[in-house]
DNA sequence: AGAGATTTAGC
DNA sequence: CTAAATCTC
């Protein structure tokens, strides 16, 4: 009776940040009903929804360029359009006749104010109309503490989350999917233009693979490598420790219950996988929290911040975007972000805490320069992160602790081996020093005399005027 | 997931 | 005396 399925249409898959085949319900839950299936992408331009930034553009390139490869191998394609979703839905709809549209969820305000649009303007004509959870491991409405409100700080919630997931389950991907007769036609993924106008900045980025593919290796090595000494290593950024998943996960070519069934089973001590959960962990913090509090990309999510004296100074700003502050720390891990597209997680903390305390801009102008930067931009993330060093988020670091940059340097880069890995002018100079040139001019070489400034603000100094600015609030 | 000053424990 | 623990911002 195969002609009889097709009576019921085909159903069309709606990908967004879930571009795996693999654990992935929608894709499954269409691919088991045994019909054919419309595999659609949408670049989406629906108002409110926050456009990606430039790094996030091209790895969605090569992302939708591996994801339509997988497809294809299993008797599909992936269809592009580009619009506003709901519009762009309606006509798919209409050319195809697909009586079903499925999705993975996501978090944010404008996503949910979209598809909560779509999915009731759909059911209302009689098209089925499902989601899923693709990408995290709870739900954040499930997680609450015992007066029923959401949790703000992490441990607790962690704890409760984690109690949610005994029964960790993945599908796999499959096996082959039906596609439609006749497909209509699909862009040109070239015709987006994805790539940065500026060539030469995305040069660096080829130590990525976006793709499934590319995740699966990346956890793989990692699980089996460098997860022993993740508790003592992942802190020192001249140290390839870390996972570097953050930007597969974002665009969602690996899932966390992949990633959580995978550290579970890796053969490596319990505390250094926990710790490496627990990353994990934060993530689904972050996204709890900004589900619950959908404003945390634009406003403080304590409000008593709404007061802070920002400074405006487009010189520093710029001086920080270029990583010329004077700071070695700083600089290595502000051109790492330039060159990669990614910055090593304390590196991270270390400079966000360097533009807010001690050059007092606000926290949404560095949010704003990572999210055009970074190919792991996320806004749970990124907002939660920057709200986190700038004391002013659920569960923040307080605002008086203030990193200091030379400290910060010799305690995580001791020998210096990052900052003159992404610093070349300060190559010779010592490493009693490495954190600290403008202190012993006399001893330094003269590359990191003639091309490297000093500090764009004496530490001391810049710490005292922050610890003032806060207590004026 | 600080930094810095001060106190205390252990020798 | 030193290093760890404790306190404060």
């Amino acid at each position: 009776m195969p002609n009889d399925r097709d009576d019921h249409g085909a159903i069309l898959v709606w990908f967004r940040n879930d571009l795996r085949i693999a654990d992935n319900p929608a894709l499954r839950h269409a691919a088991d009903s045994g019909r054919p299936v419309i595999c659609l992408y949408i670049f989406d331009e629906t108002p409110g929804v926050r456009p990606m930034g430039a790094a996030s553009l091209w790895w969605l390139d090569k992302s939708l360029k591996s994801l339509d490869e997988s497809l294809e191998k299993l008797g599909n394609k992936l269809m592009l359009r580009r619009g506003v979703a709901a519009e762009v839905l309606d006509e798919v709809l209409r050319q195809t006749g697909a009586t079903g549209v499925l999705w993975n969820r996501l978090y944010d305000k404008a996503s949910t104010d979209r598809d909560m649009a779509i999915k009731t303007r759909l059911r209302a004509a009689g098209i089925d109309c499902q989601s899923f959870n693709a990408s995290l491991l709870t739900e954040p409405w499930e997680i609450k503490n015992g007066a029923g409100q959401p949790y703000k700080v992490f441990t607790p919630y962690w704890q409760a989350a984690r109690e949610h997931l005994t029964d960790v389950v993945v599908e796999d991907a499959p096996k082959s999917l039906r596609s439609l007769g006749h497909l209509p036609s699909s862009e040109r993924l070239a015709d987006w233009r994805l790539n940065p106008t500026k060539p030469d900045w995305s040069k660096g980025f080829d130590l990525w693979t976006p793709g499934e593919a590319g995740a699966l290796a990346r956890l793989d090595d990692f699980l089996s490598g460098s997860v022993s000494g993740y508790g003592e290593k992942r802190d020192l950024p001249g140290v390839e420790a870390t996972s570097r998943l953050s930007p597969h996960l974002h665009f969602g070519e690996i899932g966390p219950r992949q990633v959580w069934l995978a550290a579970r089973e890796a053969q490596a001590p319990r505390g250094e996988i926990d710790k490496f959960l627990s990353e994990l962990g934060w993530r689904e913090f972050n996204h709890a929290i900004l589900f619950h509090w959908p404003d945390l990309p634009a406003r403080n999510f304590k409000p008593e911040f709404d007061g802070f004296p920002w400074a405006r100074d487009d010189a520093a700003f710029k001086a920080w975007t270029r990583g010329q502050t004077g700071y070695p720390i700083v600089d290595a891990g502000m051109r790492e972000l330039w060159a990669t597209g990614f910055m090593h997680n304390r590196v991270r903390m270390i400079v966000a805490s360097f533009l807010i305390k001690h050059l007092l801009i606000d926290w949404r102008e560095g949010e704003a320069w990572f999210w055009d930067t970074l190919v792991d931009a996320d806004l749970a993330n990124n907002a939660g992160n920057w709200q986190w060093v700038a004391g002013s988020g659920a569960d923040a670091s307080p605002y008086f602790r203030i990193f200091n940059p030379i400290a910060q340097g010799e305690k995580f880069d001791p020998r210096g081996t990052y900052v003159r890995r992404w610093v070349p002018e300060l190559a010779g100079v010592p490493d009693d020093v490495i954190h600290k040139p403008w202190t012993r001019p006399l001893h330094l070489p003269a590359a990191a005399k003639r091309l490297y400034s000093r500090p764009i603000v004496e530490h001391d100094h810049a710490r005292a005027r922050a610890l003032e600015a806060y207590h004026s609030l």
